[in-house]
RNA sequence: GAGGGUGUAGCUCAGCUGGUAGAGCAACGGCCUUUUAAGCCGUGGGUCCUGGGUUCGAGUCCCAGCACCCUCACCA
């Protein structure tokens, strides 16, 4: 701060000095016309200058002659060269335009010509500031290479960049066009499942109990109440209680939140997109999450198939299909849908795994899934049948004994989706949370709690179901090709700055 | 949580085995009424992340801490 003082003294002059010329540097209202990219399609050979406009934007840079000076105005179309001649604007606001500094708003009215270099340029008549900066902005500066554009100094700290976001939403427009892309794919997600008649719903983030997956929550306090509160880790256990409710089909984006570490796949708070769709199983979802991707990528991208992080992803084909034991056979070359805890324990180790002694044979399983089969799921592919240690909300196989109807979805080895056939049956939902409950008491944090107001709800029964949840922040990483969910996230959590 | 990396001007970065802190852009001043990454000439600008230590002397070496990045672990 204290380094700034000098230039932002030098601005604070310029201001005084604007106010004495009587120009209110913070103006009301400006009303535009057009905006740069507009200007392309406007120019007219024939009669330079005789197409208006009014402009309103950024400058980004200055190019002072003496009496007649170049600048680029930036708007959320992009750049086009103003030109400013004290003779067209008259005295006064060339005056203006000399205490002008990189990064003000300024409004331009002018008509657009081609300079003798061939640029696209509004030739200004006259010229208002709309607001001044007080900070100097980073200077980015490009230039085109053929069709390459080439940049110089781009503000690239990525702590400064996730900070003061508003800096880098100004100086780097692949930023700007990653969160247009993420509120287009938000946007398309809610037509497709509207287009099936589902309802959008909105559900407590407060809660006295949370629940509905394996997660630390965040706590905080009710003071009319005086009672403990929790931030929602999932919406899944109310989501189902409107299934029970009487509609067929609801859906929730929003935030949830998990009191974990963060990395490039996990941020504190972050989009979950859940749907629920009654009298379906996870066949009818996998078939949903196979068409609404690939309708996503079709209306937002205009193609099928993408590139992340330099693999080709291609969602014209349905994904691949594989259940949890097989991909873990196939992997491992070991056969582990039969064997107890001490044989996986022993398995693992025989892999290279290193298990701790009192893992269970669902963290064991978890384990060998995570180290040896992830990593390989590039393509898009659906897990099936998982262990049903893993899952007590989801419903028993209908065939195969020991595990469940559900699914996850994996894209460039991450996960992307979770769904499964909901466990509707009261009874076996109490056993399972009652396991969940003494997991908990022997330890485990992110062990489930038992809602008795949601077994509840299921006494009174819930068709059958399919759920799904969506993490909307990796599917937005993957679309628009995001090493880093801090890159899909405006305002990543970040420690304080000290 | 473990290991590695980075932290120097507003921005992007140099700075050798320790010897008075540098460049480009930006800023400021001057000249310039069609320039373009940046017109030409000149000037100013630093808590070298923080705090200790070693040394005659530390941006540089040592210790501790902070922030960010990467990898792994944990974690849907």
């Amino acid at each position: 701060m204290e380094e700034l003082d000098d230039l932002r003294r030098q601005r604070l002059e310029k201001l005084t000095g604007i106010r004495e010329l009587d120009i209110q540097p913070y103006a009301y209202r400006f009303d535009r016309t057009h905006t740069a990219a507009d200007c392309g399609a406007l120019h007219d050979p024939e009669q330079e200058g005789q197409k208006k406009v009014r402009l309103a934007g950024r400058l980004m840079a200055i190019r002072r002659m003496g009496k007649a000076s170049f600048g680029h105005l930036m708007d959320p179309s992009g750049r086009i060269q103003i030109y400013v001649k004290s003779d067209l604007v008259g005295n006064e606001s060339y005056n203006l335009f000399k205490l002008l500094d990189i990064g003000d708003v300024i409004g331009v009215e002018g008509g657009i010509y081609k300079t003798r270099t061939g640029e696209l340029t509004v030739f200004a008549d006259s010229i208002v500031l709309l607001a001044k900066t007080l900070r100097p902005l980073p200077i980015v500066k490009e230039k085109m290479e053929g069709d390459e554009k080439v940049v110089f100094d781009a503000f690239a700290d990525k702590e400064l960049r996730y900070r003061q976001r508003y800096v880098d939403l100004i100086v780097n427009p692949d930023v700007r066009q990653t969160f247009i892309l993420r509120s287009r794919i938000v946007s398309a997600m809610r037509a497709y499942l509207e287009g099936r008649g589902c309802l959008e719903v909105e559900t407590p983030v407060l809660q006295t109990q949370y629940g509905g997956a394996f997660a630390r929550p965040f706590m905080t306090h009710h003071n009319a109440l005086d009672m403990p509160l929790y931030l929602r880790i999932a919406d899944e256990l109310y989501l189902k209680r409107l299934i029970v409710g009487g509609f067929d089909g609801v859906f929730e984006i929003a935030k949830d939140f998990r009191n974990e570490g963060m990395d490039r796949d996990h941020n504190p708070e972050f989009t979950m997109m859940e749907l629920y769709v009654a009298y379906q199983d996870y066949h009818f979802m996998m078939d949903l999450v196979e068409d609404m991707i690939r309708i996503l990528c079709e209306s937002v991208l205009g193609k099928t198939e993408i590139t992340y992080q330099g693999s080709a992803i291609d969602f014209s084909k349905p994904w691949k299909r594989i259940g949890f034991f097989d991909a873990i056979r196939n992997e491992t070359g070991k056969t582990v849908s039969g064997l107890d805890v001490e044989e996986l324990q022993k398995t693992a180790e025989e892999l290279g795994l290193p298990v701790e002694l009192d893992a269970s044979r669902g963290a064991v399983l978890d384990a060998l899934f995570s180290r040896f089969v992830e990593p390989q799921l590039i393509q898009p592919t659906f897990i099936l049948d998982y262990p049903i240690e893993l899952s007590p909300l989801a419903k028993k196989h209908r065939d195969k004994p020991g595990v469940v109807e559900r699914f996850e979805g994996y894209i460039a080895g991450r996960e992307i989706c979770n769904a499964f056939s909901e466990l509707n049956d009261p009874i076996d939902q109490r056993r399972r949370l009652e396991e969940q409950a003494a997991l908990r008491a022997g330890g485990d944090e992110e062990a489930m709690t038992i809602d008795e107001d949601y077994i509840r709800a299921l006494e009174y029964g819930m068709p059958p179901t399919a759920g799904l949840g969506i993490g909307v922040d990796r599917l937005v990483m993957l679309l628009t090709d995001s090493p880093s969910i801090r890159d899909v996230l405006l305002f990543p959590h970040m420690r304080p700055e000290t």
